[in-house]
DNA sequence: CATGAATGAGTATTCATTCAT
DNA sequence: GATGAATGAATACTCATTCAT
C-alpha cells in the first residue's frame, strides 16, 4: 500500500475538520482547498468529486477505528479482559478524536452513505460481530444475535463520550469503570 | 394552545419527508412546497427561513417523544414495570416513526443545532434524567450519574432499532424481550 | 374636486416616508400598508398598481409645488420683487419638506419618470417659464431661452436647501441672501 | 497602479449602461453578466455584490470627473480663464457622458449612497472648493462660503446639459457662452 | 369597503466542477 | 502535477398582486 500523498493527506484533515464544524453543505470544496493550502483545482486530481471526497475520507477515518478494535481482539487474554481493554481502547480513540465521531455520524445520516447501509458489510463491525460470536461460543455471554450484543455495546461506548463532552458530565473517581461494568453484567450469561 | 393550522401541519410533514429521505441540503424548499400542496411563498408566512423551519419542526418532533416518556414516567406503577414499559413504548415509538428517528439523529449532528448543546436542557432528557434518578433513590439501580443511565438507556432503544432496520435482523421469538432485560440488568443495583 | 380619502393620504404620506428614506425598491408596498394603517389589499382599491401609486404621489407632491410657485406669481409685485419672493417660498418650501425634495430627485431620475420626459409638460414648469419670459418681455433679464433661465433659478434654489443640508454648510448672517442675489445679478439684463 | 482587468471592466460598462437605462432595480446581474460577455458567476470574482458593484462602478466613474476638473484647475492661467475652461470641459464631459451624468444622480439619491452622506469628503468637491477659494482669495468672487459657490457652479453646468438633452432647448448661436457668463456676472466680486 | 393569506414569477448569490496556462 | 479564473445550474427568499371571506 503506497503512502497517502502529503497533499492528499492535507485535504482529508481539511475535510474533516470543516465538516464536522460546519456539516456537509457548510463546507464548500474552496475552503477545503484553502485550508489544505492547495487550489481548488488540484483537488480534483486526487478525488473524482466532492463526494467521492467524503466517501473516501470515511474509509480513511475508519481504518483507524478497526486498527483499535483488530488491537484488542486479536489479542491471547481471556475474553472478559479483551472485552474490557476493548471498552477502553474505542473510548479513549473517540474521545481524543472527537471530531471522528462527529464526522461518522453525520456521515451515517447523510445521503452520501449509501454503501453501508447494510450493517455488517464492513471490516469494523465484522471484527465486532465476530468477537462478540466468540463470547457467546465461550459461554460468556447471553445467546442473542452477536450483532445486537455488538451493536449494543457500540453504542454503549460512544454515548459515553458524547455524555461526557455536551452532558458536561463531570465524571467522579472510579464512576468510569462502572460503565463497561454495566454493559458486562447486562450482557454476561446467567 | 391553538390548533396548528392546516398548512403548518403539512409543511411540517412534507419536510420530514423528505428531509429524512434527501438529507437538509437535498431538499429545496421549492419541493417541500410542492409537496405539501402550496405555493412557495407561502411557507415564508409561517416560518421565517428554511433554518426556523427545521429547528420548529425538531420542536414539533420532539414534543411527540415527549409524550410518550410522560405517559409512562407518571404511571403509578412500580418502578421497574415503569421501566421496562417506558422502554417498550419508546422502542415502538421509534419503530413506528423510523423517520421522526432519522430526523432526530440527522438534526443532532447539524450545524442547525446550536440552542441544545447542552444536554438536558431540554424536556425529554430532563423527564429522562429525572425517572433514572427515581431508580436510584428507591434503591432500585446502582449509584451513579442519573445522567449517564438516562443516556445509556435512551441509546440501547435507538440501536435497537436501528439494527433491526439497517441491520436487517430478524428478531426470533422472544429475543426482543431480552434486550431491555440486559440493560436492566445491568444497571440495577447489587 | 373631492377631498383626498383620509386613507388614501395616510398611503400617501406612508409611501412618501418611505420612499425618501429607503428607495423605491427598498419600499415593498405591505410595509407601505402597515406604515399607513391600512391592509395590504386596501391600496389596491386606490391605486392600480405599485407604479400608479407612485406616480400619483408624484402629481400629488407636485401640485404642492405648483401652488407655492402660483401665488407668487399671480402677485402684482414688480418683477424683481415677485422674483426674490419666489425664491424664497420655493427655498422655504423644500427645506421644511425635505423629503418631498428628495422624493422628486428620485423620480425625475427612475424608470417610472416616463411622461414628463419633455421639460414644460407640466403646470409647475410652465408657470416657471412664463414667470420669467415676463422677465425678459420688461426688459429685466437676458434674452436668453426662458427654459433655461427657469431651469438655472429652479437648481439654484435646489442647490442652497442641499448644500445647507448635507453640506453642512452653517449659514452666516445675511449670507442666505446673497444667493439670490447672485442669481438675479447673473441673469439681469445689461 | 494594475490596470483594470478587462473583464471588469466589461462588467462596469455593462452596469453602467443597464442601470441609467433601467434603474438600479431593473438591472438584474444576470442581465449584467449577459452584456458583459461573462458568466452570471464570474461578477462576483470580482465584485462581493450587486452593492458593491454599484459603488465602485461610482468609484470608477467619479474618477474621470475628478480628472477633468484636476486638468484645468491646475492650469497656470488667470482665474476668470481657469472658471471658463473648467465650465466648458466639465460640460462637455456631461454632455459626451450624459448616462455618466444620469448615474450620479440615480445613485446620489439612493439607499446606495452612504458614505458621501458629507459633501467636500470626495476629491471632486474638495478640489471644486479650493478653486473657488482660491477665486475668493485672489478678490475675483464675492466673499462666500467657496461651499455654496462650488455647488451653484456644479449644479449651472449639470443643469445646461440636462435642459438642452430633456428640455429640447435648440441652443441658438453663442447662446450657450452666456450661460456660464450669467454664472460668473452673479459670482463675481463687486 | 376592508382584509390578509396565498400565490409564483423574479433575483441575488453560491459552489461543484472544468480547463487553459 | 498544480493553478485559480471562469462557468452556469441550482436555490433561498422577496414582494407585487389577487381574491375568498
Amino acid at each position: 500500500m503506497e503512502p497517502i500523498a502529503e497533499k492528499k493527506k492535507a485535504i482529508f484533515e481539511s475535510t474533516l475538520e470543516l465538516v464536522t464544524e460546519h456539516g456537509f453543505h457548510g463546507t464548500p470544496m474552496s475552503l477545503v482547498a484553502k485550508r489544505a493550502g492547495v487550489a481548488a483545482g488540484t483537488i480534483y486530481h486526487y478525488f473524482e468529486s466532492k463526494e467521492k471526497l467524503i466517501c473516501e475520507l470515511f474509509e480513511y477515518v475508519r481504518k483507524q477505528a478497526v486498527e483499535v478494535v483488530l488491537k484488542e481482539v486479536q489479542s491471547d487474554l481471556p475474553f472478559k479482559d479483551c472485552f474490557f481493554n476493548l471498552w477502553f481502547s474505542l473510548f479513549s480513540f473517540y474521545k481524543e478524536n472527537q471530531n471522528v465521531l462527529k464526522f461518522f455520524e453525520q456521515f451515517t445520516n447523510s445521503p452520501y452513505n449509501t454503501e453501508i447501509a447494510v450493517l455488517g458489510q464492513d471490516e469494523f463491525h465484522r471484527l465486532l460481530f465476530r468477537f462478540f460470536e466468540r463470547g457467546i461460543q465461550e459461554g460468556h455471554l447471553r445467546d442473542i444475535s452477536p450483532k445486537i450484543l455488538g451493536v449494543l455495546a457500540h453504542s454503549n461506548i460512544i454515548s459515553t463520550v458524547k455524555v461526557q463532552v455536551t452532558g458536561r458530565w463531570e465524571v467522579q473517581d472510579g464512576e468510569l469503570e462502572v460503565i463497561p461494568q454495566i454493559l458486562w453484567d447486562g450482557m454476561r450469561d446467567r
